[in-house]
DNA sequence: GCCGTTTTCGGCCCGACTGTTTTCAGTCG
């Protein structure tokens, strides 16, 4: 399983607690508006690496980091709540935190926080990034040669300091310096899905052919489908691990051998992340999936479970456990393997949890219920609402984006080009949606009578395929849309979307969002919270407010499948859905290779607990086009 | 610091690999 954080803040992320500690009380208290779930969670992943550095306690410092996960992925807003003076239950979330969010989104200010820094430098929480310098050590060199930051850190170990310290040595030295190196030369980058999936592809297709290997699957975040991937993680069920292992560090795209074992390696790629590789025997792949598909929090739960039944379980299997609360050794030991995790869920008396599921988000207790939700499937996608043509900013003519569609099994796609103003994408003024629209009248014309004389491809549905006139509606800075309505009304499907102005207070987005969204023409709203993943902020919008006017309004909202986007996030997309709104997933392709981009929207979809009967392009082209026509009837209903 | 149809106190998930050690602590996932 991987790390699912770093294992420090940098420094750089310029936490929002520094800056309100710089302001006055009153301004700190307005300012504290612009702040964010992720925001706490930071401030509180700050406090649980302090504390480490301190040497508290070690559950009390994963109390703060497991407090920061949860807040960091709460579907709520936290600070709005708080300061609504309406704090909700959050899981991990005890009175001691909570007064410090109080305080925190109230004042501006924390003081604990504060009086933490004045302890322990931000520099020498930094250390810990370090690969191989841990709490322990970075504390130890604190005290005994005066480090407090990487510059003082690297000047000891050059000056062979460092192999005086009690436990450390020259090649610890050694080490340091490597890896004071490779943070300077390497910044760490996370991975965007499908890069993930291409590293994945090619060392399967590798390590696949090594005499032995039964077989190789990914594990980790990228099995959960999180948005982005840090480290690769790979299991190989083989009876061989030696020849396995050999390969694997001796790949000629290995930049270094982070560690070597019988069992379990892990390199860093050139240019690339670092890969574990796990070899399980085989037959026993059951355990050892869940455990290095994770996440920790999932597995967490799922021990204490195996405890409370007597059995420890760890990825090796499950280990009765004796009279003295330790698992048996020796001849008493019983262990259990499954060969495939469906069993292992068996064992714990849960049905099989998806993957995607696996956060610890109440999945473990809806199994335990048995209301686990039908998560939606990429097949049961019968059109996708989003995609460009070359009249605009996409990069093929109109007829193979509609081919390459129609080649996939759907019933519809919704060409989308965008609106005049987005000048910057080539938008088509009204003259050339007239002409547009010619030509895929003449398209479908075709289309109908090939499905009509049977020559259509054989992945053709029975309700034929038909490319959808729409467009990607921009709603300009001053929150007026971008056509007339007589216009709008001619489009089979609009797609509306802000792309332009985004800096506006949040009432002002707010605004312009909802002006959408009331619009009596405007069926979906695009990637609705407009961020770019680890490049472009979210929109500051009052989501709540979003959500309530989409479900009062029936407009739609995507999940853009677009792996630099993926929006809705997938806490959002669960949020909006638990609050009545249907949702659309889309790929908003500009090339055909783009187009199944929506398996990417599809699983974050599935990590929000979305369904098909959520989801109205799981609908027949018939019932969309109902659904569209409906759209005034609904407004202000 | 959090948490509780076995507890409001006493627990809190588990193992591999590394490096510096002579039996283990620290780090990592």
């Amino acid at each position: 399983m991987p790390a699912e954080r770093p294992a420090t803040r940098s420094h750089a992320d310029a936490d929002v607690a520094v800056v309100h500690a710089e302001l006055h009380a009153d301004e700190a208290a307005d300012e504290a508006a612009d702040l964010t779930n992720g925001d706490l969670a930071r401030v509180f992943h700050e406090i649980g690496d302090i504390l480490e550095v301190k040497g508290e306690i070690a559950f009390k410092t994963i109390a703060y980091h497991g407090a920061a996960d949860t807040i960091g992925r709460s579907p709520i807003d936290l600070v709005a709540a708080y300061r609504a003076g309406d704090p909700p239950k959050v899981s991990g979330v005890g009175q001691a935190i909570s007064d410090k969010i109080t305080e925190l989104v109230t004042t501006g200010r924390m003081l604990f926080l504060e009086q933490l820094r004045t302890e322990v430098p931000a520099s020498l929480v930094d250390l810990l990034k370090i690969p191989g310098l841990g709490p322990k050590t970075v504390r130890q060199l604190h005290e005994e040669l005066g480090i407090a930051t990487m510059d003082d850190l690297k000047a000891a170990a050059e000056g062979q300091r460092i192999r005086d310290v009690r436990g450390l040595s020259e090649r610890t030295e050694k080490l340091i310096l490597e890896g004071i190196t490779r943070l300077e030369t390497q910044p760490p980058r996370r991975m965007y899905l499908h890069q993930a999936e291409e590293h994945i592809a090619s060392l399967v297709e590798l390590l696949g052919q090594v005499p032995g290997v039964d077989s190789i699957q990914p594990a980790g975040s990228y099995r959960r489908r999180k948005e982005s991937i840090g480290d690769l993680d790979l299991l190989a069920e083989t009876a061989n691990p030696t020849a396995l292992m050999n390969r694997f560090t001796d790949l000629g795209t290995v930049d270094h051998i982070v560690a070597r074992g019988g069992h379990k390696s892990a390199i860093r790629m050139i240019r690339g992340p670092q890969v574990d590789l796990m070899v399980m025997p085989p037959g026993t792949a059951g355990t050892y999936l869940i455990h290095f598909t994770g996440s920790k929090e999932h597995n967490v739960k799922l021990r204490a479970r195996a405890r409370d039944r007597g059995w420890s379980l760890s990825e090796h299997g499950f280990l009765r456990i004796g009279e003295d609360g330790e698992p048996l050794t020796g001849a008493d030991a019983e262990l259990r393997t499954f060969a495939t995790e469906a069993d292992a869920y068996a064992f714990l008396e849960l049905p099989f949890i998806e993957p995607e599921l696996r956060e610890d988000q109440g999945e473990i207790e809806a199994a335990q219920a048995g209301t686990l939700p039908p998560l939606i499937t990429k097949a049961d996608l019968r059109g996708d609402c989003h995609s460009h043509s070359d009249w605009s900013d996409g990069s093929q003519p109109i007829e193979v984006m509609a081919e390459a569609a129609r080649r996939r099994g759907y019933a519809y796609q919704v060409l989308t080009d965008h609106s005049r103003s987005l000048a910057i994408a080539n938008g088509l003024t009204p003259e050339r949606v007239e002409e547009e629209r010619a030509i895929i009248a003449a398209l479908n014309k075709r289309f109908a009578a090939e499905e009509a004389a049977g020559t259509a491809p054989p992945e053709t549905p029975l309700e034929g395929f038909r490319l959808l006139h729409g467009c990607e509606l921009e709603v300009r800075a001053d929150g007026e849309l971008d056509y007339d309505d007589e216009l709008l009304a001619r489009f089979d499907v609009v797609v509306a979307s802000v792309h332009v102005a985004r800096r506006q207070p949040r009432a002002e987005l707010t605004r312009r969002t909802m002006n959408a969204i009331r619009s009596p023409h405007v069926d979906i709203v695009a990637h609705p919270a407009g961020r770019m993943i680890q490049t472009r902020d979210d929109l500051d919008l009052d989501w709540e407010a979003v959500y309530a006017a989409a479900a009062a309004n029936g407009t739609a909202l995507e999940v853009n499948g677009s792996p630099h986007r993926l929006d809705l996030s997938a806490e959002r997309a669960r949020r909006a859905v638990s609050v009545g709104c249907i949702l659309t997933i889309d790929s908003d392709a500009h090339h055909t290779r783009e187009l199944d981009d929506t398996r990417w929207g599809v699983a974050q979809a599935r990590r929000g607990w979305v369904t098909p009967a959520d989801v109205l392009n799981t609908r027949s082209r018939a019932d969309l086009l109902a659904w569209v026509a409906a759209k005034p009837d609904r407004i202000g209903a």
